[in-house]
DNA sequence: CGACATCTTGACTGCGTTCAAACATGGTGG
DNA sequence: CCACCATGTTTGAACGCAGTCAAGATGTCG
């Protein structure tokens, strides 16, 4: 019965799935079920430790896996958060150079690899469903480059603004009541944001605090700010790629 | 018969590609073939503008690709850098949102990228193959991040030179007469090194100057060093993924 | 040999890290 | 209900790395 339970919500996990949503088989689906289960993990758990054999893979179906790498003077650097949807993990891989974190609690739906990587040998449907998804994670890093390309923290932190709009408009950011300005959710604490932009947790209390000065946002709560000048944001992060009109429109939509 | 001297080693360039060695068949590869074309670009030509229609795909036979991303503040930020079967473009994506540039002169493999595309959705060695070309992608996407995780400059050179030991041992270094001892050629400029580290081309000066004063390694020209102190240089790197032993035991295998 | 690109060196300035301490916030037990 | 502590955030002061600007050295090619 809990069994049951579990399996069903496996599929629909799988069947949300950003990289494996594209048109699998019902029987590659059932393949795909047979070898799957629902793992919960507690805030800060390791899922799986920088250079640990990778037992799993899977995708995060709630909360936000982040991935941290180690470094020898003791720094750690987060090389990339992993939000519902995501696949964690890789196939074809024995192990992984960054530990995979529980940013939040998480739900993830995990396949063993082995037997995942079988199945993905014998059902083209899957793996040509793997080869989109892997196509994303590497949007994703490079994604990361850009984030990490801005020269100052107060451009990095802008960009990272904009990206949470334009990447997860609905999971992280939504429209004040007249829908003339986006509230953003930022989906981590202080310390792990300092981390993913490359800085620490006083530079982004500062730069923070900056923008609010300045008039680019208001500070609804520490993790929930309202941005009132988006093209400004866009100016300061830099990059030329964001446009306040598209941004509000995927909101909008 | 200039037509068949191109397509001869058109076949031979995909068959050493790192991505797409794995297992095809020949009647993958003769396919493959009909839609090849080898092409030569002089230094710093622009193969894909930024922003562009990605009309090609293919593979690197020659020379150095760099992948080069434009900031609206003028900067110019080399996101990644591409070597002889290193495959180039995105295969199921429209744009680039970086130009791809020669840092050398260079000799590639290109494929009509739909052609490229309709082939891989109906060969599923193909399609496997491809696969594990992105995969390569993605880490050295990851390798890209490691890369520019160290804090200080000295830091990132530092794992830029074990790098280019590491995962191009034969093609980029190789060891004294006395097989003790590494020395370096780093295939890039003083001023693309600067871009790639994210720094000027006047720190990336000092550092090597610094780097010979500690006895650290010493300048034979300004793109060849010789390694003299390589636990020195893990260390300072700040990444105790490197390992002495093997770094020299790659070059001598 | 001169012209040009590349590399090196020097002096100054500023951003951001570091160290240190105060300030919120939320949960717990007296 | 409030004192207390844990956790997270903010603010302040001082130092250091590296970016900028400017000039000099070295190398390369017609």
């Amino acid at each position: 019965m809990a069994r049951n339970e579990v399996t069903r919500i496996g599929l629909d996990a799988k069947f949300n799935h950003a990289g494996l949503r594209q048109g699998l088989t019902p029987a590659t689906l059932r393949k795909l079920d047979a070898i799957s289960r629902l793992r919960v993990f507690p805030r800060d758990a390791v899922v799986v430790p920088q250079g640990a054999a990778l037992e799993y893979v899977g995708n995060v179906v709630r909360g936000v896996l982040r991935m941290d790498r180690l470094l020898s003077d003791g720094r750690s650097q987060i090389v990339g958060l992993l939000v519902p949807s995501d696949m964690f993990g890789r196939v074809f891989s024995e192990r992984s150079d960054y530990s995979i974190e529980a940013a939040t609690e998480v739900t993830l739906c995990c396949f063993e690899r082995h037997a995942f990587e079988t199945l993905v040998r014998t059902c083209p449907d899957l793996e040509h469903a793997v080869l989109l998804a892997v196509l994303d994670e590497l949007d994703a890093a490079r994604e990361w480059i850009t984030l990490r390309a801005g020269a100052t923290v107060a451009a990095r932190l802008a960009t990272y603004l904009l990206m949470l709009c334009r990447r997860w408009p609905h999971q992280t950011s939504e429209l004040t009541h007249d829908a003339q300005r986006i509230i953003v959710n930022v989906p981590i604490a202080r310390n792990d944001l300092a981390h993913y932009l490359g800085t620490t947790v006083e530079s982004i209390s500062r730069t923070v605090q900056a923008f609010s000065r300045d008039g680019m946002i208001s500070i609804l709560t520490p993790l929930r700010f309202e941005i009132l000048d988006l093209p400004g944001l866009i100016v300061m992060s830099d990059n030329d790629e964001f446009d306040a009109a598209s941004l509000l429109a995927g909101l909008r939509g």
